[in-house]
RNA sequence: GCCAGCGUAGCUCAGCCGGUCAGAGCAGCUGUUUUGUAAACAGCAGGUCGUCGGUUCGAAUCCGACCGCUGGCUCCA
């Protein structure tokens, strides 16, 4: 039978529970639905599961394939359902059910939905597999032994129902897929993740580093890693170019006062760095954003409508106090940089500025072969208090970036509740070369803070407006960019992103000045070279130059010198090619030029 | 912040039911080699076994706290 995978899926999560079940008769049950690549299922037995729990539930599923149960459906009302429930003593599911019967709905998050029909009120569904019944919509695989290859994956803390304020309960993860060729594929990309991850990358091809004194989720980038960083943020400061940005500057800290008029203190104070000082009794924080400051810059004297749209630009860094345990590489930093602009325009100028925005960032990502996607971000109907700003600016903020959306003819879906609490945004996913997606770029309207402020031009007939701003970031953060380039590529950058794009290797002692002195012509010429004078063999240079993922490498010895042409060996090519200086040159500024490998 | 796992030289790891347990490879340094396409050879040096405290005659090994890392959860301006 040909199930969709998520029917499977689902079921695996079932079959599990019933191995829970039999090896923990006390076990209490919360949600277990598919997931993207499995399943998972929320189990409370009372105490931490263990990797010795997980083999032991792992043989449990085995047998009971081998039994091969059939998954019975069965129908009863609600009422019915608590009480079956309760004589099984299986709280979590008979307070899932007391809130269908009392709200109509379990939802809590998207997930939880799927284990029971709302549409379904006043009866609910079972599923029975073996001596394990569920309460659960489906639907299921007909027998236990359709469920797929499955693996248990890995346990981790879960809150009930997603709410930090309740208690945690053991998620048990799996994999599953329809056959053993499909997760045999699976756990080699993850492999393939594994080898690419930033973290490793980052050291071994030495662009950052961490240290334990200077903090957790404070990277320092070396030498290297900070051309990556210069070269992105110049590439985009390239295509802000035709939209007329200006660069600003503010200092990293701020009084309090401006996070408590920007309405980000009441919001965030927690998660903000506090800055005291034995000088004066004010309270600083560092900057978590950048916006407050530039309301400030576009405050500080009187705004012309003629003059409109103001576009302050900044590379600059922001510090958010994050929870420790969310901390991850540079994908969730304490010092994040921003490639942040803010720009203060008219209301009827607010297309032709989002739609520069989003040209800038569909140019900056063609640069690294990154498709995207458009997502819309707007309020979540059910909890506006969750939003500054009327209805009314609300819904036409929407529209605006609804319209552009369509006028740019990007496809895109609606995030519901994904907004910023100060106004909707239109949020960028790029792909990556093994199939991920990232949310990056980002064009946000904000009709909140001009009103907080009290921004202000005055238009053509003398009266006082107050300005639209939209704030916007390429890549987002530029430590969490360069994380994702570095997986993306795999740590073997492109040659105009290359740290060291060329090396030079001297075959013998009696080579090195002629490599020093090519090196010299070269950076000359805009390279960035480096010389490999160690004593070691050609074999071993190369080797190293490899390992460092240098796109160029250049052999010289008695053969170069005398005859003046260079061998040109690439990065991961076991072929070189003898090549003029001028035409190796040549080449490699038009690479470098055009943004290629 | 919460749950779980982990923490031995710069890196990768061995040792860990308490008693020659402080080891290996790579990297580093010093010699020799002067090398032609993904690892020359030899030697040396390097760790208060994350930190602090406890149990014990004795702790890298057991317990606790803290710091850090990893995977999730929560959060994400």
């Amino acid at each position: 039978m040909n199930y969709p995978i998520e029917t499977r899926r689902h079921s695996a999560a079932h079959l599990m529970a019933a191995a829970v079940h039999r090896l923990f008769p006390e076990a209490k049950f919360g949600v277990g639905p598919a997931v993207e690549n499995g399943f998972y299922y929320d189990i409370d037995i009372g105490r931490a599961v263990t990797p010795d729990d997980l083999k032991a539930i792992d043989k449990e599923m085995k047998k009971i394939v081998r039994e091969n149960p059939a998954f019975v459906r069965g129908e009863l009302s609600i009422d019915e359902a608590i009480k079956l429930f309760t004589e099984l003593g299986q709280t979590y599911k008979i307070e899932l059910l007391n809130d269908l019967k009392t709200k109509g709905t379990t939802k809590v998050s998207a997930e939880e939905a799927q284990d029971i029909d709302p549409q379904n009120v006043g009866s609910v569904s079972m599923y029975r597999t073996g001596e394990f019944a569920d309460l659960c919509r489906g639907p299921h695989v007909t027998e236990a032994k359709d469920v797929g290859v499955w693996k248990l994956w890995k346990v981790a803390g879960a809150y009930w129902r997603g709410k930090d304020t309740n208690p945690q309960m053991q998620r048990i993860y799996g994999l599953c897929f329809a056959t053993k060729d499909e997760l045999a594929a699976y756990e080699k990309m993850l492999e393939e993740a594994e080898k690419r991850d930033h973290r490793k990358l980052g050291a071994e091809l030495d662009l950052f580093t961490f240290s334990p004194l200077v903090g957790s989720g404070l990277p320092m980038f070396t030498p290297r890693g900070v051309i990556l960083r210069q070269l992105l943020t110049d590439f985009v400061w390239e295509l802000m170019q035709p939209y007329g940005y200006e660069r600003v500057w503010i200092p990293h800290i701020a009084k309090s006062d401006l996070y408590k008029t920007s309405g980000h203190w009441d919001k965030f104070e927690d998660d903000l760095f506090h800055v005291s000082s034995k000088k004066t009794d004010e309270a600083f924080v560092l900057k978590p954003m950048n916006c407050p400051h530039h309301t400030q810059i576009f405050a500080s004297r009187p705004r012309s409508y003629r003059d409109m749209p103001f576009r302050f630009s900044e590379v600059t860094t922001v510090y958010r106090d994050e929870n420790t345990g969310q901390l991850q590489g540079l994908s969730r930093v304490r010092s994040i940089t921003q490639d942040d602009a803010h720009v203060f325009c008219r209301p009827d100028q607010v297309r032709d500025e989002a739609l520069a925005m989003y040209k800038i960032i569909d140019g900056f990502y063609k640069g690294f072969n990154m498709p995207l996607k458009a997502r819309l971000s707007v309020r979540d109907p059910d909890h506006p208090e969750k939003y500054l700003g009327g209805d009314e600016v609300w819904s036409n903020a929407e529209q605006a970036l609804a319209n552009l959306l369509k006028e740019v003819g990007m496809p895109y879906e609606v995030g519901e509740g994904e907004a910023a609490f100060y106004g909707p945004k239109i949020d960028l996913m790029a792909h990556d070369s093994i199939g991920r997606t990232w949310q990056l770029a980002t064009i946000q309207l904000d009709f909140n803070l001009p009103e907080r402020f009290e921004l202000e031009y005055t238009a053509e007939d003398g009266t006082k407006r107050r300005p639209v701003m939209l704030h916007r970031a390429i890549l987002g953060s530029v430590e969490r960019f360069l994380g994702i380039l570095i997986e993306h590529y795999a740590g073997a950058f492109p040659l105009w992103l290359a740290p060291v794009q060329i090396a030079i290797l001297p075959v013998a002692d009696r080579h090195n000045d002629f490599a020093f002195a090519l090196a010299k012509e070269l950076r000359e010429a805009g390279f960035r070279v480096e010389v490999d004078d160690s004593t070691e063999s050609v074999g071993k240079k190369i080797r190293n130059a490899e390992k460092m993922k240098l796109p160029r490498m250049l052999v010289v010895g008695d053969k170069e010198m005398e005859g003046g042409e260079l061998t040109v060996r690439v990065r991961g090519e076991a072929d070189q090619k003898t090549q003029s200086k001028e035409a190796f040159i040549k080449e490699g500024l038009e690479t470098v030029r055009a943004r290629a490998a």
